[in-house]
DNA sequence: ATAATGATTGGC
DNA sequence: CCAATCATTATT
């Protein structure tokens, strides 16, 4: 049996409850694989948003769209979607079919492919921790660090250029915070679940991510 | 057919 | 703080 805590994610891997897969999902490393070569990066940031009854949710009151299609299939697929006129966000569709949750991926700590990073997100060579970080911490900039576009959403995580590794065993709880979810005050009661899980004290966090730094 | 708006980012 | 920028969604 292979250790399920190294290597490609299982399409069963996908199946546990949405609640314990975001925790999982802290520390893997996300993959895309293009003709240019590898981009990847470690998950450090994520928000679950779960089915009909989370306002939050793009499939809120169980709305079948073209868009949320892919949410209401099996768990494993990649549900992309495109904002602002701009911005693409990548999720990781979880539940059982006809429950149509996901999570989404908020920041990466760059992991492979820094070269090809700095390109698609035209920032300039120049070195340190934060200048890493600014490639992949954010949705919007994940996604376009790693080349990801509406061409990739319904792509299988455990199959596809799109992947999900684990590289290490699961973070023990005490390595992970929680807290409200980032832009979400359309959402009235659901506003304030505490569904948005980080890596505590990471350095790659999303902007709004970050807890704000009170001085001693 | 038309209008409102967003699971964001970057610049001022 | 606010403009950018357009697909998606709900409404007429």
């Amino acid at each position: 049996m292979a250790d399920p805590w190294n290597g490609l994610a299982t399409e069963a891997f996908f199946k546990q409850p949405t609640p314990d897969l975001v925790r999982h999902l802290l520390g893997m490393i996300c993959v895309r694989d293009s003709p240019g070569g590898r981009t990847a990066g470690r998950i450090v940031e994520v928000e679950m948003y779960q089915g009909p009854w989370d306002k939050a949710a793009h499939s809120y009151g169980g709305r079948v769209t073209e868009r949320t299609r892919v949410m209401y299939g099996p768990p494993g697929f990649a549900y992309v979607y495109f904002v602002y006129g701009m911005h693409y966000c990548l999720n990781v569709v979880s539940g059982a079919p006809g429950h149509p949750e996901a999570i989404l991926i908020r920041a990466l700590e760059p992991v492979d492919g820094i070269e090809m990073m700095m390109q698609r997100r035209h920032i300039d060579a120049t070195h340190g921790q934060r200048s890493l970080c600014q490639l992949t911490n954010g949705p919007g900039k994940l996604t376009q660090a790693l080349g990801i576009t509406r061409e990739d959403n319904g792509l299988a995580f455990f199959d596809s250029p799109l992947k999900l590794y684990h590289d290490q065993d699961p973070l023990p709880s005490a390595q992970i915070a929680t807290g409200p979810r980032i832009n979400v005050g359309y959402a009235e009661e659901a506003a304030n679940f505490p569904w948005r899980y980080w890596v505590k004290g990471h350095s790659c966090l999303s902007a709004k991510g970050s807890p704000q730094k009170t001085k001693t």
